[in-house]
DNA sequence: GATTTGTTATAGTATATATAGAACAGATAA
DNA sequence: TTATCTGTTCTATATATACTATAACAAATC
């Protein structure tokens, strides 16, 4: 289930992208399925249509789905190798993050934990 | 030396807290240490005064430094444990991100080794 | 033929980012 | 003491982003 946060400072076409990857992560969403038109997941979830038309775009350029004009937006296949580019992208946006732990005094034995737990966690949900 | 980026869409700002943040991880500005003023570095980076003033907050906000009105901004102590609640923070932005590495194919070994070459990188520059 | 689809366009509001200039009061240095 | 520097506060402007709202279009579907 979808739930959006308005209280949250994460735009809400972001938090819905981020959603919509942990199910795929967690294997709800699998290759070939259809997510729902713009317009009905907008009313489900209360939101204005172009939302979460700007929240499958982004999961377009991510590779993660592909959206089919007049018809659908389907989920792709998981590419099995990750690109040099891409890993750069992770790499810049773990950075920053990284450095906060790391002058928050925890080590690399730490921040290792936290991301277990973190996939823990995602594939719970 | 620290460089901003315009062409990024990371906010100046928080391009200035980052890089003083990976200075205080490399040992280069030390408890006790002061920073320059908003002003003198605000003139060296080109940037407003306000910009930096922002970006001092932050770092205030954050716990890793102290700013004295009317005196200047002075590196804090790192602290040895990490509290619940920022760790809860930590957690909350690592997540997506880690989401992202998984839909990309990369597995829990793979991320470890992309923190480990995070941490190498810092502590280099 | 009617509905649904993603797309495109226009418009409005709110917030965030960055700049600019001015003024204040306290601390520091000459 | 005087002059300078400090962080702070205020007003103002410009741009970008986020979100909503409404409308219309053409193609696919039922």
């Amino acid at each position: 289930m979808i739930s959006l946060n308005h209280a949250l400072d994460i735009p809400l076409y972001r938090q819905l992208s981020t959603q919509i990857m942990e199910s795929v992560v967690r294997g709800e969403l699998l290759a070939g399925d259809t997510l729902p038109s713009v317009r009905a997941l907008a009313g489900d979830l209360g939101v204005n249509m172009h939302t979460v038309n700007k929240s499958y775009h982004e999961l377009e350029a991510k590779g993660i789905i592909e959206i089919v004009p007049k018809k659908g937006a389907v989920i792709k296949a998981k590419e099995q190798k990750i690109s040099t580019k891409r890993l750069e992208g992770l790499s810049d946006e773990f950075r920053p993050i990284v450095v906060e732990a790391l002058i928050n005094g925890m080590n690399q034995e730490e921040i290792y934990m936290l991301i277990t737990n973190i996939i823990s966690k995602v594939r719970e949900d």
